[in-house]
RNA sequence: GGCGACAUCGCCAAGUGGUAAGGCAAGGGUCUGCAAAAUCCUUAUCCCCGGUUCGAAUCCGGGUGUCGCCUCCA
């Protein structure tokens, strides 16, 4: 297996530190706001990273971070008129309930920044006693100068940050690119006590002590999108680095942005579109595969008609599952032919490969066309597992069935029956009536040589 | 100003030296009373220029264009 490590820029074999086992850490979503649809990317394609990983024998340890104290929570706080603590507690639930919806599956540990303050001050405290760190007038900075390797992610050098630095208000810090390790409260501001007095600790911190607690000082994948490489996961290397003198991840993986029109999604050009939003007019599978049919690394154009696209593509899996009458249920564990063995091969090759799922999707397509062709179930089985492994097909056997309660079905069927008898009386006009009185409410007739059959259409 | 990424059919998108996957859309045929579905067929030489090579979308150089990072950001 190979994975695009963003530290060397090149493509390398993973080899994981512990044999079987996976060790990784997402940097998750600050909750100051329901989150965006950019986000979802992030969230989505590392949910699928997990799966692919589990689909192959690994144990994962999956560690995603909430951070629920930070400026921009304060910020929110005085929009909204309400405590930090209840701003946070608000979008946090909204976070649950927007990946639920997108159905992505619980990380192992789902660790709050508020829980590990008393590790992060211990941290702060040891970098300041080994000259890493230093106070002024309330406030804990990371000297970048005393960290020799500072930049080697971003491939930054010092001389080229103290330039592009812009004018910086802030007067304690020694160096322009030294970064807040602990912000002194203002008055009003939550806080905790510490050795510097009464404040917050600074974002880039809390992600060093959760990984350290519940992965230790090397583990295999740290990830999250471009944005975060400089300066967050640069920050992380310094803090982490300094004191352990151990790398902290083998492996640096970040995915490529969402766009919109081409340009970075934000607020200031008010093209901005939560997640939430976009699942009101979505299915969930729909934008899943939207992101999943472009590699993770290359930026993506969030666009409707796309969108919709995705919609139709997706019809294609559901509409073969459907005319072949495969049940999940049946055939847990089948014998796969050499040829389906084959198939199976192509898709773990793709996502062997820097997880190319848009390469591992058309496998699927590729199955689906052999399973019309050959009614054979078992292609049906290898779908519905490759596609899982994906993160789409969940409920199959719902989706499969029809959503209406047996008295409606009834009548759909009788309506059938009628029809059926015009239609050996050639009254086509009444037929093509009940045909097109059905469509209007959603209802897809459709004469097989088997029969009439029919189908909910949106 | 510094650093980096990308440019493949109408649209989306794989492909990193051996002669252009896949999806959507479109057109045509088969099937059908007509539809729908299904099915078959059709549609690109890869931004431009130059170079390396027996051979390049793929490597190198130069353009052009788009985007990102350098400040909070997924």
């Amino acid at each position: 297996m190979k994975i695009y490590n963003t530290m060397t820029r090149k493509k390398e074999e993973f080899i994981p530190i512990e044999q079987g086992k996976v060790k990784m850490y997402v940097c998750g979503p600050t909750v100051y706001n329901y989150f965006h649809i950019g986000n979802a990317r992030t969230f989505l394609f590392f949910d699928v990273v997990r799966r692919y990983f589990e689909f192959r024998g690994f144990e994962v340890i999956y560690v995603k971070n909430i951070t629920d104290i930070d400026d921009r929570l304060i910020e929110q706080s005085i929009k909204e008129n309400i405590p930090v603590s209840e701003i946070a507690k608000k979008y946090t639930e909204a976070y649950y309930e927007d990946i639920q919806a997108l159905e992505i599956q619980k990380p192992t540990h789902q660790s709050k920044a508020t829980e590990y303050i008393d590790e992060m001050i211990a941290l702060i405290q040891d970098l300041e006693n080994k000259g890493f760190a230093y106070e002024k007038n309330g406030d804990v900075y990371f000297s970048v100068e005393k960290f020799k390797d500072y930049g080697k992610l971003s491939g930054k050098k010092m001389e080229d940050l103290k330039a592009g630095a812009r004018v910086e208000e802030n007067l304690n810090k020694r160096n322009p690119a030294d970064f807040t390790l602990w912000k002194k409260a203002k008055p009003d501001e939550p806080n905790w006590k510490s050795p510097w007095g009464k404040g917050r600790p600074g974002w880039h911190t809390e992600c060093v002590v959760m990984s350290k607690k519940l992965l230790g000082e090397t583990f295999d994948i740290h990830a999250g999108a471009v944005d975060l490489i400089f300066p967050h996961h640069e920050n992380e290397i310094a803090q982490a680095e300094a004191i352990s003198n151990k790398p902290l991840a083998h492996f640096w993986m970040h995915g490529g942005f969402l766009n919109i029109s081409g340009e970075k999604m934000s607020k200031s050009l008010d093209n901005f579109f939560l997640t939430r939003d976009v699942l009101k007019k979505y299915d969930t599978e729909a934008i899943r595969f939207f992101f999943l049919s472009k590699h993770y690394r290359s930026p993506i154009d969030f666009n409707e008609d796309i969108l919709k696209e995705s919609v139709q593509a997706l019809k294609n899996f559901y509409s073969v599952l459907k005319d072949v009458k495969y049940l999940p249920s049946m055939n847990e564990n089948p014998e796969y032919t050499d040829a389906q063995i084959k198939l199976k091969k192509q898709f773990n090759e793709a996502m062997d490969d820097d997880f190319n799922t848009a390469k591992a999707i058309a496998v699927l397509f590729e199955i689906a066309k052999v399973l019309r062709s050959t009614n054979d179930l078992k292609y049906a089985h290898l779908l519905n597992e490759l596609g899982k492994v994906l993160g789409f097909f969940s409920n199959l056997e719902e989706k499969l069935k029809s959503s209406l309660d047996d008295v409606s079905e009834e009548l759909i069927l009788l309506l059938i029956r009628y029809r059926s008898q015009f239609k050996k009386d050639k009254n086509w006009k009444m037929a093509d009536a009940i045909r097109e009185d059905l469509k209007k409410i959603g209802i897809q007739l459709k004469d097989t040589p088997e029969g009439t059959v029919w189908e909910i259409i949106k």
